[in-house]
DNA sequence: CGACTGCTTGATGTTGCTCAACGTGCGTGG
DNA sequence: CCACGCACGTTGAGCAACATCAAGCAGTCG
């Protein structure tokens, strides 16, 4: 871990660019800055919550054990801050992190981001802000898996990835079958199925990871109709 | 609806008792409380979002219009902000509010409630608490409903109303069977089936929405095992 | 009394999970 | 270098869980 010099930080979160100069350098005597490759795990469920945690650059899944089988709450991409609400809820961690692609995070000293709420009333704004919009955009994941069958989830998530992600109709997942259907909440049987058949119905060109999307407006369709 | 004298409210949020006397002035100059009786409509989904509306008294459920039915978010009792997040995000109402009982709403001008937490640390940090804490509950809530199967959901429901809502092991219903399956995510006659199930095999007492809870800890692993 | 709402119960069809078999690529160890 | 185990992916068959459809009942309101 280094520390960081967070004056000469480009990829400041929206709420970091609200701190003065002195509240920076506060800032960069209480965050340490640390690389993760695919695969390493970030935070861990039920571990103490000690620091917050902002994503500086890559992309992680967030995902939690359940009883029955793990499950993918959602895919987040930077800038970002991660569980939040694990902070300021009860110190616990309720979810795990796990790095997809090559990774930078910025652990930051739990205190020093109290301070700064309490007395950068613009930096608590942001924060609120951003814990809004999160909130509004998981509420969206949750009836989606709670109305649609299968195949619109599966549409979801694709579209989700060209959408979200990359930004572009033809990309590489990050993610196993098995993850996938961890995130739309179904098997991996499942997952390849309608994959297959998504390929037969010239809908998308699957290849192995490879995803390119052939028909972007039927996959809406089948999206939203469920 | 009546200006309200904030001074004298006994049913004050956590975070408007950090307010200052000079604070809870101008907050009782930019409040109006309202009375709804069950049934009333007190947030309409796709409106536009011009207030901050806190529950001062009683319970109402959050709920939104899906693709094919109505969904039943949550049902939270007073006192709990609605909405926040909607406030804030995109300045929509993501969700509709209707009340159950008998509730009391204070609706709170937005840039009254954004200066206090400008303005207010003590205010703002509270408000992200609250925030946190909700989010955690919503989670937990979709992960239940991603992963448990009927039986398991509407035990988990019967619960919530016992535990979180009444306190107690015998209540009446404030919902109907089809709004229990809106809440459950399932259909009105899978709630029917797994009641009168639950009622034979002496789990619950069933009588009409009269609702007695008759062996707990069987209720309870229904609702852990799935 | 008829219309209506809320609720229950049974019969039937569909969806998607489970289980099982098999193919493939990759790394490890003999 | 080959044999083997292992993770990942695909495919098919059978079955359980649920939704849907349909019918009927009780209570209520005009």
């Amino acid at each position: 871990m280094n520390k960081s010099i967070c004056q000469l930080c480009s990829l400041k979160s929206s709420a970091a660019e609200m701190l003065s100069d002195k509240e920076i350098c506060i800032l960069g005597e209480n965050c340490a800055e640390t690389h993760y490759n695919p695969g390493d795990i970030i935070i861990k469920q039920d571990a103490h919550s000690t620091n917050v945690v902002y994503l500086k650059s890559g992309l992680v899944k967030i995902h939690i054990d359940g009883i029955i089988k793990d499950k993918i709450i959602k895919i987040t991409k930077a800038p970002a801050y991660l569980c939040l609400p694990s902070n300021f809820g009860d110190k616990i961690n309720h979810f795990s992190a796990t790095a997809l692609e090559p990774t930078t995070v910025c652990f930051i000293n739990l205190d020093v981001f109290k301070k700064f709420i309490y007395e950068n009333g613009d930096f608590a704004y942001q924060i609120i802000l951003d814990m809004s919009k999160n909130e509004l955009e998981n509420f969206h994941n949750c009836l989606n898996n709670a109305q649609k069958q299968n195949i619109g989830r599966v549409a979801d998530v694709i579209l989700f990835f060209a959408n979200t992600i990359y930004n572009s109709n033809t990309f590489r997942l990050p993610v196993t079958r098995e993850e996938l259907a961890a995130l739309a909440g179904i098997t991996r049987e499942s997952v390849s199925r309608i994959l297959t058949e998504f390929n037969n119905d010239k809908i998308l060109e699957v290849n192995g990871r490879q995803i390119t999307i052939l028909n972007e407006k039927l996959l809406i369709q089948i999206s939203e109709k469920g």
